[in-house]
DNA sequence: TGCCCATATGGTAATATAGCCATACATTTT
DNA sequence: AAAATGTATGGCTATATTACCATATGGGCA
């Protein structure tokens, strides 16, 4: 056995986390929350998708923290809960510009 | 609708490398290859799960182009293709730091 | 009160993921 | 050449994820 319980279970959390992140539309919506807030029916007619899928994709990025929602009458306002996305979308970004690279080379 | 295809197809991508982080194992692996290059058995000696589930789990990496391997004789060794992961990693410490603090809010 | 609008939730079916075992393949050792 | 070691892959099952539909809930308005 590699590992204690103790630090498992901090991948664990991690793991979820990133398991939030790891979906098309939830990243377009978190991309698009970097602007302003927006409400359910917003990030529905952005993301194009049943009501219901979003607002599932929206519990799901709240559960693990990623955002926070706000009522306004029978409007529900979402906004990202942390600043530090920044740093995680650059590093999507780098592999995947490496990976462009990569190819261009095979083709070469 | 309210995206274009190529928006669409880029969320992809990113999604898909997103996903790969998305398991306590490979988020593990991941981490120990920051230390040195490792082959096979020992990330499996450390990951402790079946070889062939540490092999998929390296596949997975290796094709999102997160590590890259090289043959050594009858080992492969893996590592990192991307220093980038600090700011991926800080950024899941902060929300889950975020988390924890409101937890305790709650409790007080 | 009754009717719309905005959102969340339960149900369900299709698909994806994860793990293990068995096994194939390549390399090293005897 | 045969046995042993290190890795990858196919098969299979269990579980998780996703999307949609139908519907419940709650607010605003006529």
């Amino acid at each position: 056995m590699g590992m204690n319980i103790k630090k498992r279970f901090h991948y664990e959390a991690r793991a979820r986390v990133a398991k939030a992140l790891a979906h098309p539309s939830r990243l377009l919506i978190l991309d698009a929350l970097k602007e302003k807030d927006q409400c359910v029916c917003e990030l529905t007619e952005l993301v194009g998708a049943d009501q219901s899928t979003v607002s599932k994709h929206l519990a799901i990025l709240k559960n693990v923290g990623l955002v926070e929602d706000r009522k306004e009458g029978a409007m529900v306002y979402y906004r990202n809960r942390c600043r530090c996305l920044e740093g995680f979308f650059e590093c999507i970004e780098s592999v995947l510009k490496e990976n462009i690279k990569v190819q261009q080379k095979m083709v070469l």
